[in-house]
DNA sequence: ATAATAGTGTCTATCAGACATTATCTG
DNA sequence: CAGATAATGTCTGATAGACACTATTAT
């Protein structure tokens, strides 16, 4: 026996009649921002595209794209990300959902802000509506956050001023971006840029994040000089050393390290456990 | 000089003529997980509401609702809350956004879980399209997740299988939810509520989620049962104590804890730094 | 009075932080 | 050969885990 609701319908009878109203509703997309390193791993490596129309036209953006209907936000991103760079089944991960009015001066607009975490830069371009995409440095610390790229001459920096604010009876620390450059980045990409950063260095430590960043075979000073890179700070070789032990594996070669002044030294590879 | 696109437009005359276009845009939602402690801080409790309407007539589901063209989700989360439990100025948030299609029969709806924790229960009463509101005991553990009210016999219970999965070279462990019971949750609020609660638990140990679920005053016997409700675990009451004892001060007071067997001890509250 | 809880003391194992030492490689 | 990096040993301090002990309180 069906259940009815109180104007006697059936739900198949319910939902042939139900019309989505006139709610008005937002569109959705997903931002991508990628991130890998440079060749010494010096370097955070993140890719941009160049806006080629209205709004923030010539500005450089996170590539990304609308959610449709018959897929996940992961799908679509996963879908942005491979148009982008040709990759795909690697490291890519929820940071956020960004909802503030106003944030898209053309419409009304939330977007679902991805991590992804690639082990090697793959050539770009332009495409669609882009007249341009490129991997930009990124350099992040307390005080600012800067993204520059040589060749095309662009540098854009944000001073980051750290806020206090509460919720419930918990603190928390925000950075609160303030633009310092000639070139700056379309829409609030900032914002998500500074909280996939924190959401990476947070978890780099006690999940394996690091191992996303760097070749299948790596060298130890390869794999500390990731994690000093993305954390910004060094860390001292023997405890490094203790703590990803139980996590890698000789590979039984050895070669040079491509960190600056790197020599020769074993080569390991990330141990699948059981 | 203003900047013009590839059409000659300005900005301004840009914004003007554009229009959001076909694409298809989703509707979207908060949902929020309320959660709370009993009175002797044994079971955490949370919100249910039950439907009035297909689809999922007369299940159980967290209270949401739609977000707003001039509100941030965040603040559509707090009205709902507001809305049900008449709080606010409580602990709140963004637990992850859900958009597997097909997740609600009338249409396309993504929705962006929230959690929220407060540290005393509401009455409650059913509003709007639900029948009847009501608070849960919850029970989380490896193997099952039990949602009950006795009062009410309701009892939902989905057993959970973990899954392995990877993420570039991470490796994760998931819970797969399976249907045990008569009564069951609406839409994929089980899911909700299991990443709700995975993420709840990741936090509060080294961030202070339990300050939000205590009254402004409690004794260390009920603090560490809400870590170990929590947690489902006990912990050793020295190294508790050794753990929290730089965030919490004395009142000078004494009292009665309200801990099942609890007797006379120090009555402490949280400490704000600096 | 009894039994359980509240509150501390102590010991151990672990681990990050901090140097130091030796071996090895690059230029 | 010189001066770095690679790899490892050792010491210290902080801390979670694990017991044990005393004092206090509810019944």
């Amino acid at each position: 026996m069906e259940k009815r609701n109180k104007e006697g319908l059936t739900e198949k009878q319910f939902l042939e009649q139900y019309n989505q109203g006139d709610y008005k509703r937002p569109s959705v997309t997903t931002d991508v921002l990628i991130i890998g390193m440079n060749k010494d791993y010096t370097k955070m490596k993140i890719l941009l595209i160049k806006r080629g129309d209205h709004p923030f036209i010539d500005c450089w953006a996170l590539p990304g794209g609308f959610v449709e209907e018959n897929e996940t936000a992961h799908q679509a991103a996963a879908r942005e990300l491979k148009e982008e760079t040709g990759l795909k089944d690697v490291y890519l991960d929820q940071v956020y959902t960004f909802t503030k009015p106003g944030r898209d001066p053309r419409a009304w607009v939330i977007t679902i802000a991805y991590l992804a975490l690639i082990s090697e830069l793959q050539e770009v371009e332009g495409l669609d509506d882009a007249d341009d995409a490129d991997w930009f440095d990124l350099e992040f610390t307390d005080e600012e956050i800067i993204i520059s790229n040589e060749e095309k001459e662009v540098k854009i920096i944000y001073s980051l001023k750290k806020k206090i604010f509460y919720n419930g009876v918990i603190r928390y620390e925000n950075y609160i971006p303030a633009l310092k450059s000639q070139d700056s980045l379309a829409f609030d990409h900032v914002e998500i840029i500074i909280e996939a950063l924190k959401k990476l260095r947070k978890q780099i430590k006690y999940s394996g994040e690091a191992f996303c960043l760097v070749d299948e075979k790596f060298t130890l000073p390869e794999l500390q000089a990731v994690y000093e890179t993305v954390l910004g700070q060094k860390l001292y070789k023997k405890s490094f050393r203790d703590m990803i032990s139980e996590y890698v594996v000789e590979t039984g070669d050895e070669r040079t390290s491509r960190t600056p002044k790197g020599r020769r030294c074993k080569e390991y590879s990330f141990k699948m456990e059981e």
